[in-house]
DNA sequence: CCGTCCAGTGATTGACCGATCACTCACAGC
DNA sequence: GCTGTGAGTGATCGGTCAATCACTGGACGG
Protein backbone atom coordinates (compact mmCIF):
# COMPACT_ATOMS: atom_id res chain seq x y z
CA UNK A 1 0.00 0.00 0.00
CA UNK A 2 1.14 4.09 -0.63
CA UNK A 3 1.51 4.07 3.41
CA UNK A 4 3.89 1.38 3.71
CA UNK A 5 7.41 2.94 3.88
CA UNK A 6 9.38 1.84 0.63
CA UNK A 7 11.58 -0.68 1.78
CA UNK A 8 14.98 -1.33 0.54
CA UNK A 9 15.01 -4.60 1.80
CA UNK A 10 12.48 -7.12 2.99
CA UNK A 11 11.35 -9.08 5.73
CA UNK A 12 12.03 -13.14 5.60
CA UNK A 13 8.87 -13.10 5.17
CA UNK A 14 7.74 -11.27 2.43
CA UNK A 15 10.63 -12.59 0.39
CA UNK A 16 9.73 -15.85 0.90
CA UNK A 17 5.77 -15.03 -0.40
CA UNK A 18 7.55 -13.74 -2.92
CA UNK A 19 9.39 -15.97 -4.22
CA UNK A 20 6.52 -18.73 -3.85
CA UNK A 21 4.73 -16.70 -5.69
CA UNK A 22 7.58 -16.20 -8.51
CA UNK A 23 8.16 -20.08 -8.13
CA UNK A 24 4.25 -20.63 -9.05
CA UNK A 25 4.63 -18.34 -12.30
CA UNK A 26 7.28 -20.42 -13.46
CA UNK A 27 6.47 -24.02 -12.89
CA UNK A 28 3.40 -22.73 -14.19
CA UNK A 29 4.63 -21.70 -17.44
CA UNK A 30 7.65 -24.24 -17.98
CA UNK A 31 6.79 -27.22 -15.40
CA UNK A 32 8.87 -28.47 -13.11
CA UNK A 33 12.07 -29.44 -14.49
CA UNK A 34 11.72 -26.91 -17.33
CA UNK A 35 11.76 -24.18 -15.19
CA UNK A 36 15.37 -22.84 -13.67
CA UNK A 37 15.92 -21.08 -10.41
CA UNK A 38 17.65 -18.69 -11.89
CA UNK A 39 14.23 -17.76 -13.75
CA UNK A 40 12.41 -17.64 -10.59
CA UNK A 41 14.76 -15.86 -8.83
CA UNK A 42 14.55 -13.32 -11.64
CA UNK A 43 10.92 -12.89 -11.49
CA UNK A 44 10.92 -12.63 -7.59
CA UNK A 45 13.62 -9.84 -7.97
CA UNK A 46 16.51 -11.18 -6.24
CA UNK A 47 19.89 -13.26 -7.70
CA UNK A 48 19.37 -16.73 -7.86
CA UNK A 49 21.11 -18.56 -5.21
CA UNK A 50 18.94 -16.34 -2.34
CA UNK A 51 16.13 -18.30 -2.98
CA UNK A 52 18.41 -21.17 -1.95
CA UNK A 53 18.38 -19.90 1.36
CA UNK A 54 14.53 -20.03 1.98
CA UNK A 55 13.84 -23.50 0.16
CA UNK A 56 16.90 -26.01 0.89
CA UNK A 57 16.65 -27.28 -2.44
CA UNK A 58 14.20 -27.14 -6.15
CA UNK A 59 11.88 -29.68 -4.82
CA UNK A 60 11.15 -28.30 -1.42
CA UNK A 61 10.30 -25.03 -3.71
CA UNK A 62 7.72 -26.77 -6.23
CA UNK A 63 6.01 -28.78 -3.19
CA UNK A 64 5.61 -25.19 -1.26
CA UNK A 65 4.35 -23.72 -4.96
CA UNK A 66 2.07 -26.96 -5.21
CA UNK A 67 0.59 -26.46 -1.75
CA UNK A 68 -0.64 -22.72 -1.80
CA UNK A 69 -1.89 -23.15 -5.09
CA UNK A 70 -4.37 -25.95 -3.64
CA UNK A 71 -4.92 -23.45 -0.49
CA UNK A 72 -5.82 -20.92 -2.43
CA UNK A 73 -8.00 -23.31 -4.55
CA UNK A 74 -9.66 -24.09 -1.17
CA UNK A 75 -9.60 -20.32 0.07
CA UNK A 76 -11.71 -19.13 -2.92
CA UNK A 77 -14.48 -21.87 -2.36
CA UNK A 78 -14.60 -21.55 1.58
CA UNK A 79 -15.14 -17.62 0.63
CA UNK A 80 -17.77 -18.38 -2.23
CA UNK A 81 -21.30 -17.40 -1.50
CA UNK A 82 -24.14 -19.23 -2.93
CA UNK A 83 -26.38 -17.71 -4.85
CA UNK A 84 -30.33 -18.37 -4.58
CA UNK A 85 -31.35 -22.19 -6.19
CA UNK A 86 -28.12 -22.78 -6.47
CA UNK A 87 -26.58 -26.23 -5.16
CA UNK A 88 -23.29 -26.42 -3.90
CA UNK A 89 -21.88 -27.94 -6.88
CA UNK A 90 -23.22 -24.83 -9.28
CA UNK A 91 -21.58 -22.94 -6.16
CA UNK A 92 -17.88 -24.50 -6.13
CA UNK A 93 -18.13 -24.62 -9.50
CA UNK A 94 -18.96 -21.49 -10.77
CA UNK A 95 -16.28 -20.35 -8.35
CA UNK A 96 -13.74 -22.56 -9.87
CA UNK A 97 -14.64 -21.01 -13.18
CA UNK A 98 -14.97 -17.14 -11.98
CA UNK A 99 -11.95 -17.39 -10.66
CA UNK A 100 -9.73 -18.42 -13.60
CA UNK A 101 -8.43 -15.05 -14.74
CA UNK A 102 -6.84 -14.36 -11.14
CA UNK A 103 -6.47 -18.11 -10.61
CA UNK A 104 -5.20 -19.19 -13.67
CA UNK A 105 -1.23 -19.77 -12.86
CA UNK A 106 -2.53 -21.60 -10.23
CA UNK A 107 -4.63 -24.00 -12.62
CA UNK A 108 -1.56 -24.71 -14.92
CA UNK A 109 0.59 -25.38 -11.66
CA UNK A 110 -1.55 -28.10 -10.06
CA UNK A 111 -1.92 -29.74 -13.77
CA UNK A 112 2.11 -29.17 -14.32
CA UNK A 113 3.22 -30.72 -11.04
CA UNK A 114 1.13 -34.16 -12.59
CA UNK A 115 4.71 -34.01 -15.33
CA UNK A 116 7.09 -34.58 -12.83
CA UNK A 117 5.20 -36.95 -10.58
CA UNK A 118 7.82 -39.52 -11.52
CA UNK A 119 9.62 -37.73 -8.44
CA UNK A 120 8.33 -39.79 -5.34
CA UNK A 121 7.66 -36.95 -3.41
CA UNK A 122 5.38 -34.66 -5.72
CA UNK A 123 3.29 -38.17 -6.69
CA UNK A 124 2.75 -37.98 -2.89
CA UNK A 125 2.09 -34.20 -2.57
CA UNK A 126 -0.42 -34.70 -5.64
CA UNK A 127 -2.16 -37.35 -3.98
CA UNK A 128 -2.68 -35.36 -0.63
CA UNK A 129 -3.74 -32.47 -2.62
CA UNK A 130 -5.88 -34.48 -5.12
CA UNK A 131 -7.04 -36.39 -1.47
CA UNK A 132 -8.04 -32.60 -0.18
CA UNK A 133 -9.97 -31.50 -2.71
CA UNK A 134 -12.02 -34.27 -3.63
CA UNK A 135 -13.01 -35.25 -0.25
CA UNK A 136 -13.82 -31.67 0.51
CA UNK A 137 -16.30 -31.62 -2.05
CA UNK A 138 -17.93 -35.22 -1.17
CA UNK A 139 -18.37 -33.30 2.27
CA UNK A 140 -20.02 -30.28 0.85
CA UNK A 141 -22.32 -32.50 -0.85
CA UNK A 142 -22.92 -34.75 2.37
CA UNK A 143 -23.28 -31.92 4.31
CA UNK A 144 -26.05 -30.58 1.35
CA UNK A 145 -28.02 -34.07 2.01
CA UNK A 146 -26.28 -36.85 -0.31
CA UNK A 147 -25.73 -40.20 0.32
CA UNK A 148 -21.81 -41.31 0.48
CA UNK A 149 -21.74 -42.84 -2.41
CA UNK A 150 -23.70 -40.86 -4.41
CA UNK A 151 -21.63 -37.76 -3.31
CA UNK A 152 -18.42 -39.60 -4.09
CA UNK A 153 -19.91 -40.03 -7.55
CA UNK A 154 -20.48 -36.35 -8.05
CA UNK A 155 -17.82 -35.03 -6.98
CA UNK A 156 -15.36 -37.46 -8.91
CA UNK A 157 -17.44 -36.31 -12.01
CA UNK A 158 -16.67 -32.67 -10.62
CA UNK A 159 -13.10 -33.18 -10.52
CA UNK A 160 -12.88 -34.60 -13.24
CA UNK A 161 -14.43 -31.35 -15.20
CA UNK A 162 -11.80 -29.20 -12.94
CA UNK A 163 -9.37 -31.54 -14.60
CA UNK A 164 -10.78 -30.91 -18.04
CA UNK A 165 -10.49 -26.88 -17.48
CA UNK A 166 -7.52 -27.16 -16.68
CA UNK A 167 -5.52 -29.06 -19.20
CA UNK A 168 -7.34 -27.49 -22.20
CA UNK A 169 -6.56 -23.76 -20.83
CA UNK A 170 -2.77 -25.01 -20.19
CA UNK A 171 -2.53 -26.07 -23.38
CA UNK A 172 -4.14 -23.64 -25.08
CA UNK A 173 -7.18 -25.50 -26.58
CA UNK A 174 -9.93 -22.49 -27.45
CA UNK A 175 -7.79 -21.65 -30.48
CA UNK A 176 -8.38 -25.26 -31.78
CA UNK A 177 -11.81 -26.05 -31.32
CA UNK A 178 -15.52 -24.44 -32.75
CA UNK A 179 -16.71 -22.15 -30.13
CA UNK A 180 -19.72 -24.66 -29.65
CA UNK A 181 -17.12 -27.54 -28.80
CA UNK A 182 -14.83 -25.15 -26.51
CA UNK A 183 -18.35 -24.13 -24.69
CA UNK A 184 -18.89 -27.64 -24.29
CA UNK A 185 -15.46 -27.97 -22.39
CA UNK A 186 -15.41 -25.28 -20.46
CA UNK A 187 -18.54 -23.20 -19.56
CA UNK A 188 -16.01 -19.79 -19.21
CA UNK A 189 -17.75 -17.57 -21.54
CA UNK A 190 -16.07 -13.96 -20.15
CA UNK A 191 -12.53 -16.10 -19.96
CA UNK A 192 -9.60 -14.28 -20.80
CA UNK A 193 -7.87 -15.08 -24.74
CA UNK A 194 -6.13 -17.88 -24.38
CA UNK A 195 -2.86 -16.09 -25.68
CA UNK A 196 -3.10 -14.03 -22.00
CA UNK A 197 -2.32 -16.95 -20.47
CA UNK A 198 1.19 -18.05 -21.97
CA UNK A 199 2.13 -14.33 -22.51
CA UNK A 200 5.94 -13.55 -20.27
CA UNK B 1 9.32 -65.55 -33.35
CA UNK B 2 11.92 -68.82 -33.45
CA UNK B 3 11.67 -68.32 -37.31
CA UNK B 4 13.26 -65.06 -37.19
CA UNK B 5 16.76 -65.20 -38.01
CA UNK B 6 19.04 -64.40 -35.15
CA UNK B 7 20.09 -60.68 -35.95
CA UNK B 8 23.22 -58.99 -35.61
CA UNK B 9 21.99 -56.07 -36.60
CA UNK B 10 18.48 -54.73 -37.02
CA UNK B 11 16.63 -52.58 -39.42
CA UNK B 12 16.26 -49.15 -39.44
CA UNK B 13 12.75 -49.67 -39.35
CA UNK B 14 12.46 -52.17 -36.17
CA UNK B 15 15.20 -50.19 -34.49
CA UNK B 16 13.14 -47.17 -35.13
CA UNK B 17 10.11 -48.77 -33.33
CA UNK B 18 11.85 -49.65 -31.05
CA UNK B 19 13.91 -46.89 -29.73
CA UNK B 20 10.05 -44.60 -29.47
CA UNK B 21 8.36 -47.35 -27.45
CA UNK B 22 11.70 -47.11 -25.57
CA UNK B 23 10.75 -43.24 -25.56
CA UNK B 24 7.11 -43.72 -24.56
CA UNK B 25 7.61 -45.83 -21.46
CA UNK B 26 10.92 -43.43 -20.42
CA UNK B 27 8.76 -40.20 -21.07
CA UNK B 28 5.84 -41.97 -19.34
CA UNK B 29 8.26 -42.32 -16.08
CA UNK B 30 9.62 -39.23 -15.88
CA UNK B 31 8.00 -37.10 -18.51
CA UNK B 32 9.67 -34.96 -21.13
CA UNK B 33 12.34 -32.88 -19.67
CA UNK B 34 12.67 -35.31 -17.03
CA UNK B 35 13.43 -38.28 -19.45
CA UNK B 36 16.92 -38.56 -20.91
CA UNK B 37 17.80 -39.82 -23.89
CA UNK B 38 20.95 -41.67 -22.15
CA UNK B 39 17.47 -43.86 -20.21
CA UNK B 40 15.72 -43.97 -23.77
CA UNK B 41 18.80 -45.19 -25.38
CA UNK B 42 19.42 -47.84 -22.39
CA UNK B 43 16.09 -48.92 -22.43
CA UNK B 44 16.12 -49.43 -26.32
CA UNK B 45 19.68 -51.23 -25.99
CA UNK B 46 21.77 -48.92 -27.81
CA UNK B 47 24.14 -46.36 -27.40
CA UNK B 48 23.14 -42.92 -26.53
CA UNK B 49 24.17 -41.15 -29.87
CA UNK B 50 22.49 -43.46 -32.31
CA UNK B 51 18.93 -42.24 -30.91
CA UNK B 52 19.69 -39.26 -32.93
CA UNK B 53 19.91 -40.86 -36.10
CA UNK B 54 16.66 -41.35 -36.26
CA UNK B 55 15.30 -38.30 -34.46
CA UNK B 56 17.17 -35.09 -34.80
CA UNK B 57 16.17 -33.94 -31.82
CA UNK B 58 15.15 -35.04 -28.58
CA UNK B 59 11.57 -32.94 -29.19
CA UNK B 60 11.16 -34.97 -32.40
CA UNK B 61 11.27 -37.94 -30.89
CA UNK B 62 8.81 -36.98 -28.16
CA UNK B 63 6.48 -36.20 -30.98
CA UNK B 64 6.70 -39.40 -32.34
CA UNK B 65 5.84 -40.95 -29.05
CA UNK B 66 2.94 -38.50 -28.33
CA UNK B 67 0.96 -39.81 -31.64
CA UNK B 68 2.24 -43.33 -31.30
CA UNK B 69 -0.01 -43.27 -28.11
CA UNK B 70 -2.31 -41.43 -29.93
CA UNK B 71 -2.59 -44.13 -32.61
CA UNK B 72 -2.92 -46.92 -30.23
CA UNK B 73 -5.78 -45.25 -28.49
CA UNK B 74 -7.90 -45.15 -31.85
CA UNK B 75 -6.88 -48.59 -33.07
CA UNK B 76 -8.13 -50.21 -29.99
CA UNK B 77 -11.51 -48.45 -30.13
CA UNK B 78 -11.41 -49.42 -34.12
CA UNK B 79 -11.63 -52.64 -33.17
CA UNK B 80 -13.53 -52.44 -30.50
CA UNK B 81 -16.33 -54.90 -30.36
CA UNK B 82 -20.29 -53.46 -29.20
CA UNK B 83 -21.92 -55.77 -26.73
CA UNK B 84 -25.61 -56.13 -26.75
CA UNK B 85 -27.62 -53.33 -25.61
CA UNK B 86 -24.39 -51.22 -24.96
CA UNK B 87 -24.00 -47.61 -26.31
CA UNK B 88 -21.03 -46.43 -27.90
CA UNK B 89 -20.37 -44.52 -25.23
CA UNK B 90 -20.23 -47.83 -23.05
CA UNK B 91 -17.89 -49.50 -25.94
CA UNK B 92 -15.40 -47.09 -26.04
CA UNK B 93 -15.03 -46.34 -22.20
CA UNK B 94 -15.12 -50.63 -21.63
CA UNK B 95 -12.48 -50.92 -24.05
CA UNK B 96 -10.56 -47.59 -22.69
CA UNK B 97 -10.64 -49.95 -18.90
CA UNK B 98 -9.55 -52.79 -20.13
CA UNK B 99 -7.12 -51.96 -21.79
CA UNK B 100 -5.24 -50.24 -19.41
CA UNK B 101 -2.88 -53.10 -18.39
CA UNK B 102 -1.58 -52.87 -22.05
CA UNK B 103 -1.57 -49.31 -22.82
CA UNK B 104 -0.25 -47.64 -19.24
CA UNK B 105 2.45 -46.22 -20.18
CA UNK B 106 0.72 -44.70 -23.13
CA UNK B 107 -1.87 -43.41 -20.74
CA UNK B 108 0.61 -41.97 -18.38
CA UNK B 109 2.62 -40.51 -21.35
CA UNK B 110 -0.65 -38.83 -22.56
CA UNK B 111 -1.26 -37.06 -19.19
CA UNK B 112 2.85 -36.06 -18.78
CA UNK B 113 2.41 -35.01 -22.24
CA UNK B 114 -0.42 -32.32 -21.25
CA UNK B 115 1.70 -31.13 -18.40
CA UNK B 116 4.64 -30.60 -19.72
CA UNK B 117 3.64 -28.14 -22.68
CA UNK B 118 5.07 -25.34 -22.12
CA UNK B 119 7.37 -25.91 -25.60
CA UNK B 120 4.67 -24.54 -28.09
CA UNK B 121 5.20 -27.26 -30.55
CA UNK B 122 4.49 -30.26 -27.88
CA UNK B 123 1.42 -27.87 -27.09
CA UNK B 124 0.24 -28.06 -30.81
CA UNK B 125 0.59 -31.51 -30.47
CA UNK B 126 -1.80 -31.99 -27.67
CA UNK B 127 -4.30 -29.68 -29.27
CA UNK B 128 -4.48 -31.57 -31.93
CA UNK B 129 -4.00 -35.19 -29.77
CA UNK B 130 -7.76 -33.59 -28.06
CA UNK B 131 -9.49 -32.70 -31.10
CA UNK B 132 -8.91 -36.00 -33.07
CA UNK B 133 -9.54 -38.19 -30.25
CA UNK B 134 -12.68 -35.70 -29.07
CA UNK B 135 -14.03 -35.54 -32.82
CA UNK B 136 -13.92 -39.50 -33.19
CA UNK B 137 -16.04 -39.50 -29.69
CA UNK B 138 -18.43 -37.01 -31.06
CA UNK B 139 -19.14 -38.16 -34.43
CA UNK B 140 -19.23 -41.97 -32.95
CA UNK B 141 -22.60 -40.44 -30.80
CA UNK B 142 -24.22 -38.68 -33.70
CA UNK B 143 -23.54 -41.94 -35.97
CA UNK B 144 -25.12 -43.05 -32.73
CA UNK B 145 -28.53 -40.49 -33.12
CA UNK B 146 -27.42 -37.98 -30.65
CA UNK B 147 -27.90 -34.15 -32.27
CA UNK B 148 -24.36 -32.19 -32.44
CA UNK B 149 -24.74 -30.12 -29.13
CA UNK B 150 -25.89 -33.23 -27.34
CA UNK B 151 -23.08 -34.97 -28.87
CA UNK B 152 -20.36 -32.72 -28.27
CA UNK B 153 -21.36 -32.46 -24.70
CA UNK B 154 -21.60 -36.40 -23.74
CA UNK B 155 -17.99 -36.10 -25.53
CA UNK B 156 -16.41 -33.65 -23.47
CA UNK B 157 -17.34 -35.61 -20.49
CA UNK B 158 -16.10 -38.78 -21.46
CA UNK B 159 -12.81 -37.38 -22.24
CA UNK B 160 -12.82 -35.96 -19.05
CA UNK B 161 -13.47 -39.16 -17.27
CA UNK B 162 -10.59 -40.41 -19.23
CA UNK B 163 -8.23 -38.03 -17.98
CA UNK B 164 -9.09 -38.45 -14.34
CA UNK B 165 -8.64 -41.60 -14.44
CA UNK B 166 -5.01 -41.06 -16.00
CA UNK B 167 -3.86 -38.54 -13.73
CA UNK B 168 -5.13 -40.93 -10.70
CA UNK B 169 -3.24 -43.84 -12.08
CA UNK B 170 -0.32 -41.75 -12.65
CA UNK B 171 -0.01 -40.48 -9.40
CA UNK B 172 -0.52 -43.70 -7.73
CA UNK B 173 -3.94 -42.71 -5.98
CA UNK B 174 -5.13 -46.00 -5.31
CA UNK B 175 -3.00 -46.06 -2.48
CA UNK B 176 -4.62 -42.99 -0.70
CA UNK B 177 -8.02 -43.96 -0.99
CA UNK B 178 -10.76 -46.08 -0.16
CA UNK B 179 -12.04 -48.20 -2.14
CA UNK B 180 -15.12 -47.01 -2.64
CA UNK B 181 -13.93 -43.78 -3.40
CA UNK B 182 -11.61 -44.93 -5.47
CA UNK B 183 -14.71 -47.03 -7.38
CA UNK B 184 -16.04 -43.59 -7.90
CA UNK B 185 -12.79 -42.54 -9.66
CA UNK B 186 -12.03 -45.29 -12.02
CA UNK B 187 -14.50 -48.23 -12.66
CA UNK B 188 -11.95 -50.36 -13.18
CA UNK B 189 -12.29 -54.02 -11.17
CA UNK B 190 -9.64 -56.38 -12.69
CA UNK B 191 -6.92 -53.35 -12.70
CA UNK B 192 -2.99 -54.44 -11.83
CA UNK B 193 -2.37 -53.22 -8.25
CA UNK B 194 -0.82 -49.55 -9.00
CA UNK B 195 2.68 -50.52 -7.64
CA UNK B 196 3.20 -52.64 -10.72
CA UNK B 197 2.48 -49.01 -12.99
CA UNK B 198 6.02 -47.81 -11.09
CA UNK B 199 7.79 -50.63 -11.30
CA UNK B 200 11.17 -50.36 -13.69
C1' DC C 1 30.08 6.19 16.38
C1' DC C 2 30.48 1.28 16.51
C1' DG C 3 29.65 -3.45 16.55
C1' DT C 4 26.58 -6.99 15.27
C1' DC C 5 23.17 -9.18 12.82
C1' DC C 6 21.09 -10.40 8.64
C1' DA C 7 19.46 -9.34 3.88
C1' DG C 8 21.48 -10.10 -0.27
C1' DT C 9 25.06 -11.02 -4.09
C1' DG C 10 29.13 -12.51 -7.38
C1' DA C 11 31.83 -16.03 -8.51
C1' DT C 12 32.25 -20.65 -8.98
C1' DT C 13 31.70 -25.66 -9.18
C1' DG C 14 30.47 -30.22 -10.21
C1' DA C 15 27.29 -32.83 -12.51
C1' DC C 16 24.47 -33.73 -16.23
C1' DC C 17 22.58 -33.60 -20.79
C1' DG C 18 21.73 -32.94 -25.69
C1' DA C 19 24.09 -33.06 -29.69
C1' DT C 20 28.27 -33.80 -32.86
C1' DC C 21 31.92 -36.25 -35.03
C1' DA C 22 35.16 -39.43 -36.25
C1' DC C 23 35.47 -43.90 -36.26
C1' DT C 24 34.64 -49.39 -36.46
C1' DC C 25 32.60 -53.34 -38.08
C1' DA C 26 29.19 -56.55 -40.20
C1' DC C 27 27.20 -58.05 -44.29
C1' DA C 28 25.57 -58.20 -49.40
C1' DG C 29 26.74 -58.18 -54.07
C1' DC C 30 30.11 -58.76 -57.32
C1' DG D 1 38.30 -61.82 -51.21
C1' DC D 2 37.27 -57.19 -52.20
C1' DT D 3 34.45 -53.25 -51.67
C1' DG D 4 30.63 -50.16 -50.80
C1' DT D 5 26.94 -49.18 -47.70
C1' DG D 6 24.78 -48.70 -43.66
C1' DA D 7 24.42 -50.16 -38.58
C1' DG D 8 26.32 -48.85 -34.47
C1' DT D 9 29.70 -46.80 -30.91
C1' DG D 10 33.30 -44.04 -27.98
C1' DA D 11 34.87 -39.79 -27.04
C1' DT D 12 33.83 -35.38 -26.37
C1' DC D 13 32.05 -30.64 -26.39
C1' DG D 14 29.34 -26.64 -25.33
C1' DG D 15 25.92 -25.30 -22.53
C1' DT D 16 22.93 -25.32 -18.61
C1' DC D 17 21.58 -25.74 -14.03
C1' DA D 18 21.23 -26.68 -9.07
C1' DA D 19 23.78 -25.82 -5.30
C1' DT D 20 27.89 -23.82 -2.45
C1' DC D 21 30.75 -20.37 -0.44
C1' DA D 22 32.96 -16.35 0.63
C1' DC D 23 31.86 -11.96 0.79
C1' DT D 24 29.38 -7.01 1.12
C1' DG D 25 26.61 -3.55 2.96
C1' DG D 26 22.83 -1.49 5.26
C1' DA D 27 19.87 -1.01 9.48
C1' DC D 28 19.47 -0.88 14.28
C1' DG D 29 20.67 -1.09 19.38
C1' DG D 30 23.65 0.75 22.59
Amino acid sequence: MATAPARTRWTADDRREAIVQAAIEEFAASGFAGATTAAIARRAGISQPYVFRFFPTKKDLALAALELATDRLLADWERAVPRDGEGVLGTLGRTYVETIPTRRTELMLRLRAHAESGDPDIAAALRAKFVRVYRYVTAALVREGHAQADAEAEAARFYARGLLIDAALTIGLESALEPSEWASICPCPDIARIEDLHGA
